[in-house]
DNA sequence: AACTGACTCGTTAGCGTTAACGCGTCTGGA
DNA sequence: TCCAGACGCGTTAACGCTAACGAGTCAGTT
C-alpha cells in the first residue's frame, strides 16, 4: 500500500489520515499551541510577527482549525438552521436564498433542513438542531396551533427562532408574514372587477396562510354582494397536480365558474392546464389569478396574473431578526414584520365572457 | 458576578443556560457517563432496562447529546456540504433536494453554501467545509480547467466529492452529468426538423456546461450544411435579463432569425419577452427553445418547449455517490454518471415562417 | 468446586480547541 | 536606579463526548 501523499512528514509518519491539528504546527515551530490558536483567532496576544509565520506554516502543513473542537470550547456552532418543508418549492428557495445572503454576511452557515410538510418530521429536525447546538434557526413551519410543542423545546434550549410566513395567534413568536389575507382579496377584487361573477378558489393545505388567503377570498366576495357556492373551493394541498384536479372538478360545474383564484402559482399553472385540456382559453372563456410568484431573474413567469410579494426580501428580513436576537441574546422580545402583497396583471386574467 | 452556572448544582440551579450533559444525567440517576452514553450510541453493552431509565430521565430534564462533542471523537461530523452558486435557482434548488432526499435518508445533514458564481468565493466555502470537517462535498463548480487548486486541498483533507454538472478532462473527478453537447443538438435539430435556417443561439457564461450546449449547436447547424454567422451566437450569463438584452439584438439583424436556441429557461423567457415587446409572435414568427426545464409538481412552465434532464434524480445519483464513496473510504475509484435530455415540444416553437 | 464466557457497567484517556491566569522581558518615567 | 505597566508567550484546565480496556456478576459447563 503505498502512501498517497507523505505531506511535509519527518520520517515514517504513516498517513496522517486524521489531519493537522494546532499542536502539530505548535511542534513544527517550536511554540505552544496556545500561541498557534492565537494567530487565527484574532487574539491581540501575540506579536504580528510570529502570527505571520504560523499562518505561513499553517498553509504549508495544510492546516485548517477543526471548528467543532472550536465550538465546543466557545459555546457558539455559527451555524443557522433553516427548516422548510422543501426547497425544491422557488418559494422557500428564495426566501433560503435571501436568508442566506445575510447570515453569510455575518459569518454564519446554513444547516438545510427539510420537514417535506409533516409536522412529526419537523419535530425531529427540531430536536437533531437542538443537538447541533444552532445558533437560530428560521423555519416555515407546518405545525398548527395546538402543536406548539417544538417551540417550547427551542425556548428550553435558548435557541432563538424565527418564523417565516406562520403565525400563531395565541402565542408570540418572532416570525415575518406577508397579509395573506390582503394577498386573498386583492387576487378576488381584480377578478370582481374585470367583471366576474362566478369566481371559484382552489385553496391550500390547512396551514395558516393557505387558510388567510381563501378568507380573503371569501371576504372580498362578501364585500361585494357575491355569493359563494361551497362547492366553489376545493382543493387540499399546494401541489400542481392539485391545481389539475381540483380544475377539472370546477370545470364540471353548472354554473361554471368563469375565473377562479389558486391559492399558489403551482395550483394556478395546474388549473391552466387543465382548462386547455379541456379546450377552454385562459383568460378568454376562463380568467385563473395565482399567488406567491417568483421574483428575480431565473425563472419569471412571463404568463400568469398572480399575487407577489418579496420573497427573498423576507428570507433577509427574517435573518435579521435572528442575527439581532442572537447578537443581544435577550431572548425576550419578540418582532413580526409584515410585507405587503402587490397584483401583478399579466395575461392569464382577462374580462369576464359576456356570453 | 453571578455565576452562570454551578456545574449540576446542589439547591437553586438558576438557570442551566449552557444545557444538560451527559455527566448531568449520569449523576440524577448516580449512574457513570459512559452508561448514559450508551444509552443514546446504541451499543450493545448496556441491558434495555436501564437504557429505557436513561432514556426516559434525558427527557425530563431535556438533554440532547451534544452532536459536536460526539463528532470530535468519533471524527465523522454526519454533514455533507452542498456547494453551489446560488439556491433560488430552481436547478439548483432540484439538484439539491435529491440530494437531501439521500443523505437525509443516510442520516447526514446539510450544509448549504453559495459560491455565488465567484471562483474566489468558492475557494473560500471549501475551505470553510475543511475546517467544518464535512463527511463530504457535492460541488457545481464554478472553477475552470486552471483552477483546480480547491479540489486538490479536498484530496489532501481526503474528504470525498462529486461534481454535478460540470467536468474537468485533465482530471477525473467523480461527477454526475448531463450530456451538454447533445443538450445543443436536440435543441437545434428539433429547430432545423421545423423548417427553420436561420438559428440564433443565445449562450451562457464560459463554464462547460454552456460551452458545450453551444458546440452542441454547432454542430449540428454544421451537420446539416447551415452556416452560422457570427453575430448569431451572443450573450454571457444565465440570466434572464441576458435572454432580454440578446434577443433585443438578434432582432435587429438581418435577416432576422426566425428561431433561437438558448441556453438555459431564463434566458428563453428572457428572450420571449424581447420578441413580444418588439411586436413579434412567439412562435408564430419567431421560435424559441430553451434547455434545462424544472421537473415535478411545483413550478411547471406549460409554455416553452425546452430540453429536459432530471434534475432531482441527478442529485439523488451524486448523493448516492458521494453515501458509496464515504462508506468504502477508498478514495480511490471516481465514477461518472451521464444523463441524457429529452426534448419537451411545448408552445414556444413552431414551424419557420413561409414569409 | 473451579472454570468459561456472556452481560453490564465503570475507569482512564483522550478528541482539538480556547479561557483564564501566570510569568518572564522590555520600555519609559520619576 | 527602580518599578509600573504593556507585551508576548506558556501552563493548566476544561468543553462534552466516546474508544478501549477492565472489573464485577451470574449462568452454565466440566
Amino acid at each position: 500500500m503505498g502512501e498517497r501523499k507523505s505531506g511535509k512528514s519527518s520520517e515514517k509518519k504513516p498517513v496522517q489520515k486524521t489531519g493537522v491539528t494546532l499542536s502539530d504546527i505548535a511542534k513544527a515551530m517550536g511554540l505552544s499551541a496556545m500561541t498557534v490558536s492565537r494567530a487565527f483567532t484574532g487574539s491581540e496576544q501575540i506579536s504580528e510577527k510570529t502570527k505571520q509565520e504560523v499562518l505561513k506554516c499553517a498553509k504549508e502543513l495544510g492546516y485548517v482549525p477543526n471548528r467543532w473542537a472550536r465550538s465546543l470550547v466557545t459555546r457558539r456552532s455559527s451555524i443557522i438552521g433553516v427548516l422548510i418543508p422543501e426547497i425544491s418549492h422557488t418559494y422557500f428557495a428564495e426566501v433560503t436564498c435571501g436568508v442566506e445572503e445575510i447570515v453569510d454576511k455575518t459569518g454564519f452557515d446554513l444547516l438545510l433542513c427539510h420537514s417535506r410538510g409533516d409536522a412529526e418530521k419537523e419535530r425531529a429536525e427540531i430536536h437533531m438542531l437542538i443537538g447541533t447546538r444552532a445558533d437560530g434557526l428560521i423555519i416555515a413551519s407546518v405545525q398548527d396551533s395546538k402543536t406548539e410543542r417544538p417551540f417550547a423545546e427551542l425556548e428550553d434550549a435558548g435557541i432563538p427562532f424565527v418564523l417565516v410566513d406562520r403565525f400563531f395567534p395565541n402565542r408570540r413568536f418572532s416570525s415575518v408574514l406577508v397579509d395573506d389575507l390582503e394577498v386573498g382579496e386583492i387576487a378576488t377584487n381584480h377578478l370582481i372587477d374585470m367583471g366576474h361573477r362566478l369566481i371559484a378558489h382552489i385553496q391550500g393545505p390547512p396551514v395558516t396562510p393557505a387558510v388567510l388567503r381563501r378568507r380573503g377570498y371569501l371576504s372580498a366576495m362578501k364585500a361585494h354582494g357575491l355569493p359563494v357556492d361551497k362547492e366553489w373551493m376545493i382543493g387540499k394541498d399546494f401541489s400542481n397536480q392539485n391545481g389539475y384536479v381540483s380544475m377539472r372538478k370546477l370545470l364540471q360545474l353548472k354554473p361554471r365558474p368563469t375565473a377562479v383564484f389558486a391559492a399558489n402559482d403551482p395550483l394556478a399553472i395546474g388549473a391552466v392546464r387543465a382548462c386547455r385540456e379541456a379546450g377552454f382559453r385562459v383568460p378568454e372563456d376562463i380568467s385563473v389569478v395565482g399567488a406567491g410568484s417568483i421574483e428575480g431573474d431565473h425563472n419569471p413567469n412571463p404568463f400568469l396574473t398572480t399575487v407577489w410579494w418579496p420573497n427573498q426580501e423576507m428570507g433577509r428580513a427574517a435573518a435579521e431578526l435572528l442575527m439581532k436576537a442572537i447578537a443581544e441574546s435577550d431572548g425576550g422580545e419578540t418582532h413580526i414584520r409584515t410585507f405587503a402583497p402587490k397584483l401583478l396583471v399579466r395575461h392569464s386574467s382577462g374580462p369576464a365572457p359576456t356570453k
